[in-house]
DNA sequence: GAAACTACGACTGTAAACAGTCGACTTATG
DNA sequence: CATAAGTCGACTGTTTACAGTCGTAGTTTC
């Protein structure tokens, strides 16, 4: 009997404000809202077909994630980042995923995480001949992974505000470079390492390739 | 000519919704608003004497912060911290603090930073007689000085989006436990080591430090 | 023709009203 | 008495309307 009845399988339809969230850092972060851009309320409102009120909620949320930056008297524009800026969120992720990997080194049951970090590398494997959008969406769910799997809520909250940074930084670097970064090969290094359980190695790797990465958008 | 109209130094007079955003976030980390109790709008804006659309605002910008969690239907309620999110909440913390020092060893101009250091410390040693809530202040702001020295304004931005979560930590756990850490000293430890240059040393300094304030709050 | 002054327009800040939904309490019914 | 149906109240989601402020273009004045 349950179930029949479909759609509440933890897909509950979104509010208007979370449409607009996600409509929003869609169009940011793949350059349809230029960086320097300026966002007049009442254009967006009439774009998205919401009310203005819904959207300040959504810009708010965008503000503190650091998509959109606040000019004199609240005017609102998509935010340019500059090579310096890169490297520091670059910097930041760095930090944060090598605590990751550290706290994944040092987990109990290291199996689930082996498992799952297997099947998001596979995931990028399989999307390696895809377009750009697929493998930056494949490399940032690998990452994304490594947060979750060490069951720190906090860091993985952390991650996720840095991660419209890091779209619009790979997003501003221009396609061309980016890219080399998101080999499987690369990541499947990571993997290894955390499967050692060696915490120093595997903190070395990341920094390595977050290095790596943030050289390679400013080159 | 220019400065006689005075009060514009950069203090331009907050939004309601700014206002408002400082108001909660006192009223939570001070343990006005307990862990655990729902927020109604409508409650929330009368006290404020704001309308709900400027409170909600606010509110949003609360709940990324980690402050508020969202029950079902959108019921906001102010966030318990049990002990392992604590923890959580500073293994983050000090990721970020940790690179904020290896950033300070390896900037050219240390000078201008270990003057703000001393300076912060000093501060501290002057308030090491006061209450507990302005040794708590003096504390984070040697932290948050910490991190704005390094001139990284993603890893301010992210230690200040995390700074709610640590006056909520230290209020959880009670008065009793989390003085000890803030000793003016344990604090020299770390600039002494930022002063050497020497980020492995610092790192280690850092990383100790928030074991020993953690484990002190969960005790 | 340049400087001050005025009127208009474009936005954001803020408030108030409307709509929908869920839970609790009540009432009818077997 | 238990249960089902119905009603009321309390909230949040969303929209609409109003107020204030700054820039800008046009106009006046010397």
């Amino acid at each position: 009997m349950a179930g029949l009845t479909a759609p509440l399988l933890g897909l509950q339809k979104k509010s208007l404000r979370e449409q607009a969230l996600s409509a929003l850092r869609t169009a940011i972060t793949s350059g349809e809202l230029a960086p320097g851009r300026h966002l007049v309320e009442t254009e967006l409102s009439e774009m998205l077909q919401i009310s203005r009120g819904t959207l300040r909620e959504a810009l708010r949320q965008l503000e503190q994630e650091g998509l959109l930056s606040a000019g004199p008297r609240g005017r609102l524009s998509v935010r340019h980042l500059d090579h310096k800026e890169i490297r520091d969120i670059f910097a930041v992720r760095a930090a944060l995923e090598s605590l990751a990997a550290r706290t994944l080194c040092e987990l109990a049951d290291r199996q689930h995480v082996t498992e799952s970090l297997h099947a998001a590398i596979d995931a990028m494997a399989a999307n390696a001949g895809g377009t750009l959008e697929e493998r930056i969406e494949s490399d940032l769910e690998f990452h994304r992974t490594l947060c979750r799997l060490t069951g720190n809520e906090t860091l993985l909250h952390s991650w996720e505000s840095l991660e419209g940074s890091i779209r619009m930084s790979i997003m501003f670097a221009g396609q061309e470079k980016g890219v080399s970064n998101m080999s499987v090969d690369r990541h499947r290094d990571i993997v290894d390492a955390i499967d050692t359980g060696d915490a120093g190695l595997t903190r070395k790797t990341i920094l390595e390739h977050m290095d790596t990465a943030a050289a390679n958008l400013v080159s």
